[in-house]
DNA sequence: ATGGACGTGTGACCGAAATCACTTTCTTAG
DNA sequence: CTAAGAAAGTGATTTCGGTCACACGTCCAT
């Protein structure tokens, strides 16, 4: 009824919380609003990679599949984060990752060209600076834990860092991020 | 006999390239330059990590040692890369991590409070960003290297992507940052 | 020049985890 | 409610890469 409904509101997305009324009235049209069901792909192989994607519910999972069709996953996403295949984003060429849904999800897209347009802006580019600054604090105690390849480690790290995110993966997803086959994993839990 | 030998040039840091000569000497003195012999470190372990380096030149590594004093390295850096121990320094704590040097190196440190306070100056964010980002993309190679945990396919990319590195580290070294034995390490190259 | 430290090559052995094959349990769509 | 498919558990077997042990070469520093 109420289009107002549909509109974007100002803590949909925390990159609106430090900005004032007239900013976030300027801003607010980038962001594509998009419902995505368990399964989808918002990003397939090959696609041309036009946007950036602020998760606002749900859980996406970004991976990569060599030649043998054998899933590795990069990362997870979930509730207030961005993600893309960030190489095929910013050279505007087709992705040679996927990013799919594992739970319904919720998603604000921001095109290349709005999100270059935008960064000088507010302070945008602080505010994209300090998550990608904690994503890669995340993608370093991953390189480590998966340096070390004890799986029991592995998997305890991950229980440690992301415990309700256990409850929301498949145990068959997981060992495809952990890098252990789905076997070990199962044999992991229960011999202790 | 110079003192303009010693101070910092408009070409030292890349991050000034994009700067008025006013803003740069607004900035400059905030960058302390610091020579290191090959092995020392510019960060060691429990240090207070109060800078962000730039490497102007040389080759540092950063590295975890577990219980056991094993070794594993999270990245190399070398000419026009930052690098610190990010956790340490973000939360002002002392550092889990070591920085030191494969070779001789000049840096330039940054402290935090001098970091911060100039974040929001001609767009230095953005130029932290892009740097953050390029790490970011860095990493996530990194990661679908390991998850797939085919020492020769580690040993390949690795190769492609950083074939003058390879001159310049161990292969000892090296095998602290692939995650194989310098045994299978060894034993890569010549099978081929 | 020589001895020691360091980096590297190589063989033998062993074990942890991948793979394969199958069963059991849990979900979910009709 | 039930059938079909997905997810998870488990045993048997294999294999790749780690560990151990030792040899060899090179580069400084005394």
């Amino acid at each position: 009824m109420q289009n107002a409904d549909l509109s974007i509101k100002k803590d949909d997305i925390d990159l609106f919380e430090n900005l004032t009324d007239s900013e976030f009235l300027e801003l607010k049209d980038l962001f594509h609003y998009k419902k995505y069901k368990k399964g989808a792909f918002i990003i397939a192989e090959n696609d041309m990679v036009k946007h950036v994607y602020f998760i606002r519910s749900g859980l996406v999972k970004l991976s990569y599949f060599d030649d043998d069709n054998k899933e590795f996953i990069l990362s997870f996403a979930q509730e207030n984060w961005w993600e893309t295949d960030f190489p095929a984003f910013y050279n505007q060429t087709k992705s040679s990752l996927t990013l799919q849904c594992i739970e319904d999800t919720e998603t604000y897209g921001l095109s290349f060209d709005d999100y270059t347009a935008i960064l000088d802006k507010h302070s945008l580019s602080k505010y994209f600076l300090e998550k990608s600054i904690k994503g890669h604090i995340a993608n370093q105690n991953r390189i480590l834990s998966l340096l070390k390849h004890k799986p029991k480690e592995q998997y305890e790290q991950f229980l440690q860092l992301y415990p309700s995110l256990l409850q929301r993966i498949p145990k068959s997803v997981l060992c495809l991020y952990l890098g252990i086959s789905r076997e070990t994993l199962s044999r992991l839990y229960k011999t202790r």
